[in-house]
DNA sequence: AATGAATGAGGCTTCATTCAT
DNA sequence: AATGAATGAAGCCTCATTCAT
């Protein structure tokens, strides 16, 4: 079996294992057994315990990214995009139980080396997303725009509600992805005041 | 020593090891050591770590709401009490970010006995935000009110994002609880969209 | 309360814990509670593990003795020292099983000082079968009467037996002391091949 | 080396601890040392204590039981058959004290898992023996046979007698394994009764 | 290309025992 | 006469990791 596969199928049976057990709980035989193959095959592959973990992160934060990049056409308004990211994000997570478990709830308690390693991808959505949010303020009036820090803040601010409605969705089985996402379009996009006057956002097209 | 300083200093140095180390990898050894005692008298008061774990989430749990509901006004207006409580919140993760990562990450992280723990603390809280939402809808329009799924959602969105900045303002040291809450409330009750258009939120008085 | 009464209470508590969990397995803890006193007095009056097994080990043994002694007339025909013997012997242990257990299990398997500890009285009891089964050997025949290896062994049979049968009669809770001491007088007076013809032994008078 | 001969090493020295030592105070370290292996090696293949102190049960069980049935002669009169049979058994626990301490003293003091594994092997024997009075007793004369319950409390008198007189002959240096069966089978066979009267039993043939 | 065999190190927990009052 | 407070030592068990084949 060519090595490619055998690693691939390696990685999947530690982003399971790590996503279900967390890093410290899950253990090398687990996760060779899972794999279908022997530990010191594992290790001629992966190296180590940490290593495994930092590859599973890896794949893991480059597959999400990849989902929600695919699913935004750059030159649309950006409530446009926001919105199919948002979508794009929810059904990834909703499909991919084991590795968002890694991404977002393992990988940063366990410490500085792994914690560093996703926060790469966050900080690399949360900027997309600060520019968003930046180049729609621009559009929108031409007085001074928002400073930057409160841009920053801002996205930060959505980027962590949706980390939380993923883990909601996944717990609530009956919230779709599109609801998630309505949901937070609602909240983020009209806002609470809005909403409590009966304003709410609405899909576009 | 008399037994209850002794088992709070021992539930100092628990919650300070288990937040900065997770669950896992935090060991007894260095609990009892950092809380000047030997291991023997830690079982003795505590049981054991499952129990430990157990009592530190319950300490800040309950450490944490009343610090908000300390701050809230109950019959103020909508805004005014999510302001008020918002700022207590990210004052009081700030002052204890140990506490805080053993509720936020490691706590929920671990398995379910504990993180139903927290749930306990967390429902509590997105139950009353879920009130304060759906009064605000009330006493602003006439019409048929949100449902309550969406309001539901809505307050986990809040809640979330509220989480996810107290961690970016315990990141960023120069982020204060005020800024904080702040950012949060322009996001949340004006919205994006308004914000946009120029028209941010303003404290209340 | 007094010095003698509290040690009793503490010896009762010891001989339950020793018989029913066997000397390592018992924990001074719960037999200071058990006593219903704090544990330190344990150690005042009884000063260590060892000495505490070791003093029940003495008093079981003694009132051990002094119930099958008691009961027998000392100059009465061997079969009937025997058969009054047998009785009490199997009527005290079916009224103290933890005694019992601790005697019979637990003193003998813990290590040299207590199965010394306890082979003392063992070996009185022997030590009394052996001479009876003399006396009663040299008062019925005239010749050369049975080596003394011999006699020894035979004691030591019967002694062996009486203790299986105690086991046994305390588990099935059906046998009477009664019940079980004929059955030991049937089978070591009359003997199998006697018993085989019909001749089963009968009780005097 | 070989799984199957580590295992073996292993559980020749577990039965050389546990024998001398008792469940309790035997410890792994001491084990894994005497067998020559480090303590993983140990819970590898062996899983617990509880689990090596089964195997090692149910190992010297079946040892015991098929050295004592490889030398009866299934159709030989009832008390050649016995004769032979505790020939064997006393040769075996002569050669294997530690196996038979593990069998009669510690198995049966450490809590019911253990107790009811041995009694499986003792009641084996109890049954067989039974049968054998039983047999005898058919054989031997024409009236209505003895009581099964009294068959079942002489087979228990027996075998008790045969396992106290084992620990005597282990204990006595100098008594043969054909000495103790011979005491054995003038005390069960001919009865104190005969012997007093100078008829002993001979062996067959 | 792959594995059966093996271990050093470390973690949770318990217990007999003492000290200061 | 009695105890609340405290610990050194030891035991069971698991795990990441390596070697020889």
């Amino acid at each position: 079996m060519p090595r490619a596969v055998r690693e691939r199928q390696m990685l999947d049976a530690a982003v399971r294992t790590f996503g279900q057990r967390g890093y410290r709980a899950a253990s090398m035989d687990e996760i060779a057994e899972l794999a279908g193959v022997s530990k010191p095959l594992v290790y001629l592959y992966l190296n180590s315990k940490e290593d495994l973990f930092t590859a599973c992160i890896r794949r893991e934060s480059a597959a999400l990214v990849e989902a929600v990049r695919d699913a935004v056409t750059p030159d649309a308004p950006a409530d446009r995009q926001l919105w199919d990211g948002l979508r794009a994000f929810f059904a990834h997570t909703a499909e991919h139980p084991d590795a968002w478990a890694v991404l977002h709830s393992q990988a940063r308690t366990v410490g500085e080396p792994f914690a560093a390693e996703v926060n790469v991808m966050r900080e690399e959505i949360v900027t997309f997303v600060t520019a968003l949010i930046a180049a729609a303020a621009r559009a929108a009036h031409h007085d001074p725009s928002l400073p930057d820090r409160e841009v920053a803040g801002l996205a930060h601010a959505l980027v962590g509600a949706a980390e939380s409605l993923a883990g909601w969705a996944n717990t609530e089985t009956t919230v779709s992805a599109h609801q998630a996402a309505a949901t937070l379009m609602n909240f983020a996009w009209a806002g609470l005041g809005d909403l409590m006057e009966g304003r709410p956002w609405s899909p576009p097209r």
